[in-house]
RNA sequence: GUGAUUGUAGCUCAGCUGGUUAGAGCGCCAGGUUGUGGCCCUGGAGGUCGGGGGUUCGAGUCCCCUCAUUCACCCCA
C-alpha cells in the first residue's frame, strides 16, 4: 500500500486513458465549430457568493457540496467551481457590462469540483464539455444547443442514449404548479418517505423524479407541469420539439423531468445512457434566462446551456466498445545498443533521427539486448537499430524490421530515408 | 451525511470449519540462443496478509476500533 494516495474521489488519468480524452476532445472541438461555438476558460475558483446566487442556496450542491475556503483571514471565501455556468455568465457580464447583448457562443471542457460521496460515475473531481448560448433562448437557440449536443454523441458513435425534454415553465407557472401538486399529494402525505415529505414543504416538484418505487407511482397520477404553462409557454415548447423532430432527433417528452439547478426555467432536458448505472445522466441543461439579473446584470440576458459528463462518456463509450479503433502506436526505430560503451554513439544517432523527424527511443537502463528488444517489442516499435561495435568500425548499421524480421546494412545516412518511406500508409 | 461491500506479491486473484517456512496466473529479471523481440522451457527476485488492539498454545483466517476501496441512497455530469 503506497504512502500516499490521490484524494478521495480523484483520479490519474495515464497516457493509456489520455488518448481517449485527446480523441474526444478532438471530436468536441470539432463539432462546436461547425456550429460556430468558442472554447472559454474561466478561473478553477470564485467568490463563493456567485454559486449561492447562481446556482442557488436551496439546492445540494451549494448546501453541502462546495469545497470552500478562506484565501486569508480577512479575505473573501472562495469556493472551487462546482459547475460551469455561473462562472461564465459572470465572466461574460464581467467583459460586456450593460452593453446590448449579442449573440455568443462559448463551450468548455473543464474540471469541477464537488463534495460528494464518490460512487461509480460520480467523482469529486470531474469534468464537463458543455456549452452556453448567450443572448437568444428562442426555440431555435434551444434546439440549436441541445442538437450540437447530440451531435457529439452520435460523432463518437454513441448509440442507445435516451434524450428526455420538459419545459418548467416561467416563474408563475411554476408557481402555480406548485400549488397543484401539493394539493394532489395531500392525501398521499403519509405514504411519502422522509425525504418526500421534506420536499413537499420545500420545493415539491423535486419529488416527482424521486427514485423511490412507491412515491414514483403516488407521483404517476399526478397533474402535469405542461398543463400549467401559458399557451405562449405551451407554444414555445411545441416549436422547440418541432426543431427536434425536423432534424431527426429522438426524443421523448418526460413529465416528471426537474432539473436540480435554480437557474433553470422553461425547456430542460437530461440524456441518460443505459450502460451507467445509478448515475445515469450523461448530459442536462435547459433555458436560464433568469440567471444574469440574478448575478446582477440590469438587463436580461437570455441563454440556454447544456454540460455533459466526461468521464461518465468515456464510461459509456467504454462499455459500447467504442475506442477499439484507437491503436497506440510506437516508435518508428528503437536503438538497441550492444553493451554501455556504445551508449554516447547510440545516442547522437537517436539525436540524429530525431532531428530527421522520426520517433525515435532508445536504452537508458543500461539493459541486456534482449532485454531491450523485448522492451522494443512491448513499445510496438516498427524496427529495431543496432548499434554494436562491428557497425561503429564499418560504418554501416543493421536495421531490422520488427513486423517482417526483414534485415538491412545501412549507412547512418541512408536511415531516415527508410524509416520515413516505411511508415507511409 | 447514511447503508452495504472489499482490502493477501507490481497487477488480477486463491488461501476449506484458525494449525508448521503464505500460493497461482500475468508482469519483471536472468539463462536456454556469449549481437537480436514476439512463442516455448528453466530458474530468480518480490509479501509489515491495509493499520492498531484483542481472543487463543497458535490468527491471513475469529472479535473490536480505525483507515482506504467499491456500490447504493441522497444528489447530479
Amino acid at each position: 500500500m503506497a504512502q500516499f494516495q490521490a484524494v478521495k474521489g480523484a483520479k490519474d488519468i495515464f497516457p493509456e486513458e489520455v488518448v481517449r480524452w485527446h480523441y474526444i476532445e478532438g471530436v468536441i472541438r470539432s463539432v462546436t465549430s461547425l456550429y460556430g461555438f468558442s472554447e472559454v476558460r474561466t478561473p478553477v475558483f470564485e467568490y463563493t457568493e456567485l454559486f449561492q446566487r447562481g446556482i442557488g442556496s436551496s439546492t445540494d450542491i451549494v448546501g453541502k457540496e462546495m469545497f470552500t475556503f478562506l484565501p486569508d483571514p480577512n479575505g473573501r471565501s472562495i469556493t472551487l467551481r462546482p459547475e460551469m455556468t455561473a462562472g461564465v455568465m459572470r465572466a461574460f457580464l464581467q467583459k460586456n457590462p450593460g452593453a446590448g447583448v449579442p449573440v455568443h457562443k462559448l463551450y468548455y471542457i473543464a474540471d469541477l469540483f464537488r463534495k460528494e460521496r464518490p460512487q461509480a460515475g460520480r467523482q469529486r473531481q470531474f469534468t464537463q464539455f458543455g456549452a452556453e448560448l448567450l443572448g437568444v433562448s428562442s426555440p431555435a437557440a434551444v434546439a440549436e444547443v441541445i442538437s450540437m449536443m447530440m451531435q457529439v454523441f452520435d460523432t463518437l458513435g454513441l448509440h442507445g442514449l435516451r434524450l428526455r425534454v420538459n419545459s418548467l415553465g416561467d416563474h408563475e407557472d411554476r408557481m402555480r404548479y406548485r400549488e397543484q401538486l401539493r394539493s394532489y399529494l395531500e392525501p398521499y402525505h403519509d405514504l411519502l418517505d422522509e425525504a418526500s415529505r421534506e420536499r413537499f414543504e420545500k420545493n415539491p416538484l423535486r419529488i416527482l423524479d424521486s427514485k423511490n418505487p412507491a412515491v414514483q407511482e403516488i407521483v404517476a397520477g399526478a397533474p402535469k407541469l405542461l398543463d400549467c404553462i401559458t399557451i405562449e409557454g405551451r407554444a414555445e415548447f411545441d416549436r422547440v420539439l418541432g426543431y427536434l423532430s425536423d432534424r431527426g432527433i429522438a426524443y421523448e417528452v418526460d413529465h416528471l423531468l426537474v432539473r436540480g439547478l435554480d437557474y433553470y426555467g422553461h425547456t430542460a432536458f437530461e440524456v441518460v445512457s443505459a450502460e451507467l448505472g445509478a448515475q445515469d445522466a450523461i448530459g442536462g441543461g435547459g433555458r436560464y434566462d433568469a440567471l444574469s439579473k440574478e448575478l446582477g446584470s440590469n438587463s436580461e440576458i437570455p441563454a440556454v446551456g447544456f454540460a455533459v459528463g466526461m468521464e461518465r462518456l468515456i464510461i459509456t463509450m467504454e462499455k459500447q466498445g467504442l475506442f477499439a479503433t484507437l491503436c497506440p502506436h510506437g516508435p518508428q526505430v528503437f536503438v538497441v545498443l550492444q553493451d554501455a560503451s556504445l551508449e554516447d554513439e547510440a545516442l547522437r544517432i537517436a539525436d540524429r533521427l530525431r532531428r530527421a523527424g522520426i520517433t525515435t527511443e532508445t536504452d537508458l537502463a543500461g539493459r541486456s539486448m534482449k532485454a531491450q528488444m523485448r522492451e522494443a517489442n512491448r513499445l510496438l516499435a516498427g524496427f529495431a537499430l543496432f548499434v554494436g561495435q562491428d557497425e561503429v568500425a564499418s560504418g554501416s548499421y543493421t536495421l531490422r524490421n520488427l513486423r517482417t524480421s526483414e534485415q538491412l546494412s545501412l549507412s547512418i545516412d541512408a536511415i531516415p530515408g527508410v524509416l520515413l518511406e516505411s511508415s507511409k500508409p
